[in-house]
DNA sequence: CGTGCATTTGAGAAGAATCAATGCCCGTGG
DNA sequence: CCACGGGCATTGATTCTTCTCAAATGCACG
């Protein structure tokens, strides 16, 4: 249980020196608990904050007028949340805890005044959004064009991937805190469907569940399914932040 | 045919000044005229320039390796094209020209330059950035949660709404210079399906059309069948940009 | 030991894909 | 001028995937 803000997502671009990731975190108000299954901040909020994911699930989605919600992303302890409302007056996604959680909270104002002073941070801050797009690229693209278990592999794969990163997976194996529901909601399924292929993936011996554990067997068999490759984003940066040194 | 960089885009978050709309345009290269269904710049290219569209339409697509193809979005004059490979060392997406097509190259390095002597510069890339999130969250909620004929509203309320700006539509009335099976691959379906959907909008009233010449003459019914409220931008970027400034 | 949420399962319906033709428009070459 | 071919749109018949509705099971928690 980690409770200062964690540097893994402010590291990935190799951009920030150990003096900014500071000043990120101390940008980052009091911690904030939040409990399972409760709005952090709700949709169409005037509340343009962003917040700093410091321990638990979160996820951020949007709804629909039909009722449908989907959801967006599955926020892990390291993220920065909330921050496309940066660009519009009111908040775009609703965020919710999915298990008990805590979070930081920036004002935009403040981050606003640490980007002027440094260069290198907003070139990190627009780095980073540019990565939250690609993520959003690869899943409509999953969503778009991909069947129902080829997207669950995606989402397994890919969810393994990121908790791995964290400390949170090890040897493929994983505690699954959202339900089957929420991820239906994430990949553009009924929970009874993916229940269904869940079972169906069990079954080919590609997953193995036991209460909310889940491990994943056979990677390559995984990755077969999946429709997308895994990309990773080996970031060259220099570009912009020597540029934004000089 | 305008031949000069369009700066509607430029201009949206009212953060600009002339002299620095100025200074975009004069990055670009000299124009490029590209062919119909011709790459502009293929996926996994090593080429992370920059274009800014000047004219014609064109699109931005990811190839999934079942061999279905995700267009992510539809570039029309005034857009920047391929951003999203500046945190990345390939391209992610494909551009392809969908008309004839104007386009000028802005390399990384230029943009990289002008960013760090222009904080307001960056300011505006990454609040254009999280725009284009926005609208990738969109498109994710309508291919994830909508029904066909509820995307296929979203969809040209989101093209009549663009073109407008722009000038390429008038009295809810364009030109589609896209196939149906290239909308399917934007909304996820089929070409067929496509098809069948546009011709059930028409049979409702909802559309008409004669060649390749659209019309919507009932606003309010495709609003009440597309899912989602369209979003408008009015961006207040005050907190950045002042800051930008001080 | 209920109570409430999440998962599981079944049966049937609906939505969209697939397969296969056909028609239409338009540019090209004879 | 007209036949031809290619790309796109249209249509029908059929199949397949996924949803919907409904009910049962299991499980955590007070």
């Amino acid at each position: 249980m980690q409770k200062s803000y964690p540097s893994f997502r402010l590291r990935e671009f190799a951009c920030l020196s150990d003096g900014e990731i500071e000043a990120i975190r101390a940008l980052g108000g009091p911690p904030i608990d939040v409990a399972k299954n409760t709005a952090i901040r709700s949709e169409g909020s005037t509340d343009r904050s962003i917040y700093l994911l410091t321990d638990g699930w979160a996820l951020s989605s949007l709804l629909l007028r039909n009722g449908e919600r989907q959801i967006l992303k599955l926020h892990l302890p390291g993220d920065i949340l909330g921050s496309t409302s940066m660009a519009v007056d009111r908040a775009i996604d609703g965020l919710t805890a999915l298990t008990p959680v805590t979070v930081r909270k920036v004002p935009l104002e403040a981050l606003g005044a640490l980007m002027a002073k440094s260069p290198r941070m907003m070139a990190f801050m627009l780095l980073s959004c540019q990565k939250e797009r690609i993520a959003l690229m690869d899943r409509l693209a999953w969503v778009g064009r991909a069947t129902a278990i080829a997207r669950l592999a995606c989402f397994l794969l890919d969810l393994n991937e990121r908790l791995t990163l964290i400390g949170q997976a090890r040897d493929d194996r994983f505690e699954m805190r959202i339900t089957q529901e929420q991820v239906g909601d994430m990949l553009g399924l009924t929970a009874v469907h993916v229940n269904r292929m869940l079972r169906e993936l069990e079954r080919r011996g590609l997953i193995e569940r036991s209460g909310s554990n889940m491990r994943l067997p056979d990677m390559p068999g995984l990755r077969n399914i999946a429709a997308v490759p895994s990309r990773r984003m080996a970031a060259d940066a220099n570009w912009l932040i020597e540029a934004a040194d000089a």
